[in-house]
DNA sequence: CATCGCCATGCAAGCGCTTACATCCGGTCG
DNA sequence: CGACCGGATGTAAGCGCTTGCATGGCGATG
């Protein structure tokens, strides 16, 4: 190692005798140790800026035991939805001088890692799991470990979590479709089977309606995996119903963008032949007009991170925080048989 | 640090009493040595399964001096072509058993960032740049670094560098706006005063329209910073204008899309009053049938990410990776007076 | 059969920090 | 005025690995 101008790095021994000190109080000093004398500080600080001196973080995290790094696992990296989590658990980490280190975990892989996941151990000081649906057996699990955990999207008794009210996401959806007086609806989730975020919405989705007497036949529930493509091909095989629906819900914007195009390619119309509500918000819905249910997605990922800091602290709490969602009416949903 | 079941975690010196060897062939065992005996490995192999052993990475990088980590520093974490060109890297890497740091250097921060950011000092064995704009001078600086520099976005001949041909980039817009009829065309780059991208794919825009004889007037051209708020902002001035302009050209999909929201606020019709093309080829392109030129994003975070990989092995070339650019003609372009 | 050479392994010295503990020093207090 | 105390600093023992060098075997060679 050596710096741009080809001379070896400078190390902390180097700055200790610079600045006529031990090694100790230039790390004291660095990190703003309260038995350091201001004369001192000042000293040492100027003699970090005359050699360009910046400490060794493999070091550092040796000798301290701390990485302080914290690990960020989900098992759909390429939803907006996760990305956007992440922005604001990066934002967060990063202001604190923490890093962030992302794993994948395919639902496949997700028993491994509630041994732990070995590509963290030891190499993070916690660990963050988005949409990894542990549900509370897997939860009691986690809080074994002596590793802070904080969960995103799933609500847990037994380890700190953030997540909105999806069974009230879904009844917003409902709600609205209702009102606008559609009694043929669709429902489209993620995994049905494997995710309790779908489940939970098409629950409140469900209740909703039946208030009106309305029931989701089976042939109008179907899986888009929370992705552009899946949305489409959903939203195509419920176009070629003889029952079609007038309205459906889609638990993702992402799969929502993909029902547009099919019924554009359709030659039917958005908003008039057909309604279609998404989920959470992304910054395209707005742009293009879709109603959707609003989560604050990188405000997850913010107060996630914090919860995160504050458990690396020691002064974490284990206790669920819930998030707000709002509906967006736009015009992709409006009144039934307008089309017709 | 212990274990879920409260056990102090393993270290190598367990690892090799266990096995009884050494710990120096465990270390060798573990990292594919060549000079240790089949038998042997095994031995060290159980070993490691049986105290569940798994190596500390601090301890490992700060021994060997390497991080096993790149860093990735962007201005504009936020923009979808950003996060797209992480998620290759990211891929890669993680593949190669790296860790990615991500980095945010604000245009004004980017000249400390020549002389090392000290977030990444020792602590990244290399950094991959994306879409900083170094521009020759920066380059040789960045070539003089013994740290190993891969550059995306930017075409560079002192250091590694991908990026498309934004000129030609440009081209393809104009090409398929005078194929359509159009002469009065708009143009919003990014930041034209910063950023090279937004001037490359200018530069050829207005070259090949002036072949047609048409050009760009002043009040066509403007700013939208490659965001969607950005782009409808842009469009509403556009539209105020008194010669309207019957196309626009922006320089990514974000922008497009706000675009496309301001001329449906507008009661316009977008593809037959007025005709947009964006640049990116964003997953929702398609869906909402914006015509664009496509750029192989994840791919030139991949190829990025090899790149420096090899670096690090020792067999680079500093060299420059040019990247493919196609048309995609979809509904937001149509012939000229369509609509009136 | 002594000599080599090469593969397999062990020894032990770091890598550059952090931190418990020891030390020193000047003021306070009884 | 000596004991005490607490702030400021130094000493040095690690943290858990990697790796250059030394060593030990063993088959091939002359």
């Amino acid at each position: 190692m050596s710096d741009a101008a080809g001379r070896p790095r400078a190390t902390i021994d180097d700055v200790a005798r610079e600045a006529g000190v031990s090694t100790a109080t230039v790390s004291r000093a660095l990190r703003h140790h309260p038995y350091v004398a201001e004369s001192t500080r000042q000293r040492v600080m100027s003699a970090v800026e005359r050699l360009q001196y910046v400490a060794n973080a493999s070091a550092a995290r040796l000798a301290s035991g701390q990485s302080r790094t914290v690990g960020l696992i989900t098992p759909m990296l390429t939803t907006w939805y996760t990305t956007e989590v992440m922005a604001g658990v990066e934002e967060v980490l990063t202001q604190a001088r923490f890093d962030l280190l992302i794993g994948t975990a395919n639902p496949a892989a997700r028993e491994r890692m509630f041994g732990g996941d070995a590509r963290f151990e030891q190499r993070v000081d916690g660990v963050i799991l988005v949409d990894v649906f542990c549900g509370e057996s897997g939860a009691e699990r986690l809080a074994q470990l002596d590793t802070p955990i904080v969960v995103l999207g799933e609500q847990l008794r037994h380890v700190t979590s953030v997540s909105v009210d999806n069974d009230l996401g879904g009844r917003l959806a409902a709600r609205h479709l209702v009102e606008l007086g559609h009694r043929r609806i669709a429902l489209v989730g993620g995994y049905t089977l494997l995710d309790v975020v779908s489940t939970e919405r098409a629950t409140g989705f469900r209740e909703t309606l039946a208030e009106t007497g309305i029931t989701v036949p089976t042939h109008y529930v179907q899986d888009g995996d929370f992705s552009i493509i899946g949305g489409h091909r959903t939203m195509q095989a419920l176009l070629t119903l003889p029952d079609r629906p007038t309205a459906a819900f889609f638990m993702s914007d992402e799969m929502s963008f993909g029902a547009l195009q099919a019924i554009r390619e359709a030659g039917l119309h958005v908003g008039s032949d057909i309604s279609v509500i998404g989920f959470d918000d992304h910054p395209v819905a707005a742009p293009i007009g879709l109603s959707t249910v609003r989560q604050p997605v990188r405000d997850i990922g913010r107060l996630g991170a914090r919860l995160m800091l504050d458990a690396l602290d020691g002064r974490g709490l284990v206790q669920h925080h819930p998030m707000e969602l709002t509906l967006q009416a736009r015009i992709s949903t409006g009144p039934v048989g307008n089309g017709d």
